[in-house]
DNA sequence: AAGTTGTTTTTTATGGATAAAGTTCATGCT
DNA sequence: AGCATGAACTTTATCCATAAAAAACAACTT
């Protein structure tokens, strides 16, 4: 059956706009509300029914007004807002990245499925999702083989971004004055000055910073597959960062002040100063997810 | 059902090697026929058995022999022994290229399904896998937009195959001396030479040349991402040139001859030489993809 | 011991069913 | 006419079932 995981998220979020006084008086209207969480008038109607079922909203002659106080166990649990799709996602990254899945190994859709307890539909979906990835390959009638999360994967994906990001950089560093673009990176600087004040405790705020940096800098001369390929790099750091964390506060900061120096370079529209920055974020970037990887294998 | 398509492709295979007497004398062992023919003896022994039950091999104290002649209605016709899957990505790659889509069409897997006489499931999956050739994309609980095979599709795809060819080329014309990728390369422009001569009749020969030509100038530096790119172009191009069959003649005849200028450009080992002889390959594969384009959306 | 064939078990490719979510249609109210 | 709500209809996400194909096991032969 389909998981209503739609649903209880657009609970949790309506509990939440209730609970911080977003709704007062007499609720919007039902298309007003859909359109504010981003969901079907279906989905909402049914969250509505729940919220006046439970008394968080109080319901009289087709008036809506927010009811009894939102408490804490209200909500759905996390866990439950997720579809599927996504738990194969974390769950598939976990058993690859933490498990001792050596390159070489053949992926078995159905043991998959039953270890993760999903249909064998969820798993070839996301394997083929994630194919794309070049970590697998599909063999046809027989199954996947996993490639390996290994050094060459990492020279091979690096020699891509350095091409694509000098190319963008470049792109940028070319737009007109008037460019709103030039405004914006302006306003990233000052974003990165700030959190580099308060990397100290604030340090996990710097992917945020960082993929709006490098999506940023494809804006200028949009093309959409670098924009996917970013994608690759964003989900891999994701995960790879997650499973591994050791000095993430000091490879933070030092990538923030790579990032300053690259965002000066921009400004200074000069190529060669740019390219140099580039190459250096890249490369010191590259440099940390090497040692990681090598640190894997041991 | 699964379908049975191994099988009918084995079994058609087998009895083309039986007519074109390959297989003289005793037959050889199930384990060396599944080898040759590439599947598992499961199958092979399926094929077997129906190759005796039709006669066409003999069987006495456990040994075969070839049997009656093979007879043209003995084979299976080709639709069967092609997987569904395959005909899910002919039927939707037709759809989209002869029919009416225009960009900005939204993709009912449903329909589809139904117009294709396949589960929602094969569509679905055909769709995903496509997503990374940048002309579709998913909006959850909802469906696929179809982005439009556009002018745009067309620039932004060339620009990274110029990047991804610019460095490959360069890499190639760096490698030692000994190398035998030289040897294929020069094995590779005489067959270019031999299709030029040939060319009234051959011209549909040139596709595979092209392929050839290409993954063997990413073989000196091989990338995974570059090969997958390459994979987008050449599905792209198959499809599309298998319907757009205009001056088909005229064009493989001037792509074959700037095959041969590049060729004598990366023997040179020249740089400058061999960068001009690619970007003139590229625009003008470029040029011709564009027209058809432009003629598409009249 | 290595290679055959026969048999059983496991896995993939494909179809089908269904609740959840989205979309459209209908009706009523300003 | 334009926006609400109610109800019906359509499509997606997900699970389950099963024949075909692959893989593993077993027994036999040279």
């Amino acid at each position: 059956m389909r998981t209503d995981t739609v649903y209880k998220r657009a609970f949790n979020r309506a509990a939440s706009m209730l609970r911080d006084g977003q709704l007062v008086g007499e609720l919007p209207s039902e298309n007003q509300l859909r359109r504010r969480i981003g969901i079907s008038r279906t989905t909402v109607r049914k969250v509505l029914l729940e919220l006046v079922r439970r008394k968080l909203v109080a319901y009289h002659n087709g008036i809506r007004v927010a009811g009894r106080a939102v408490d804490e166990n209200d909500y759905y649990p996390d866990a439950e807002t997720t579809p599927r799709a996504k738990h194969v996602e974390q769950q598939f990254m976990e058993w690859m990245l933490r498990g001792d899945t050596k390159p070489g190994t053949s992926i078995n859709e159905l043991e998959l499925a039953r270890q993760f307890g999903v249909a064998t539909n969820g798993i070839r979906e996301f394997l083929i999702r994630f194919s794309r990835f070049g970590l697998i390959e599909k063999r046809p009638n027989t199954g996947w083989l996993f490639k390996g999360f290994t050094e060459d994967f990492a020279l091979e994906l690096f020699e891509i971004r350095m091409m694509f990001e000098l190319r963008s950089a470049h792109l940028f560093s070319q737009q007109p004055e008037n460019s709103p673009l030039w405004t914006k990176l302006a306003a990233l600087k000052i974003a990165h000055v700030d959190l580099l004040k308060r990397i100290e405790s604030r340090f996990h705020d710097f992917s945020g910073l960082d993929n709006r940096f490098h999506r940023l800098i494809n804006e200028a001369s949009p093309n959409r597959f670098i924009d996917d390929f970013y994608e690759i790099i964003s989900f891999i750091f994701h995960y790879h960062y997650q499973w591994n964390k050791q000095d993430e506060k000091q490879r933070n900061k030092a990538a923030l002040l790579e990032h300053i120096t690259y965002i000066d370079a921009l400004e200074s529209r000069n190529s060669a100063r740019i390219a140099k920055a580039c190459r250096a974020h890249l490369a010191s970037a590259r440099a940390t997810l090497m040692r990681s990887l090598i640190a894997l294998e041991e």
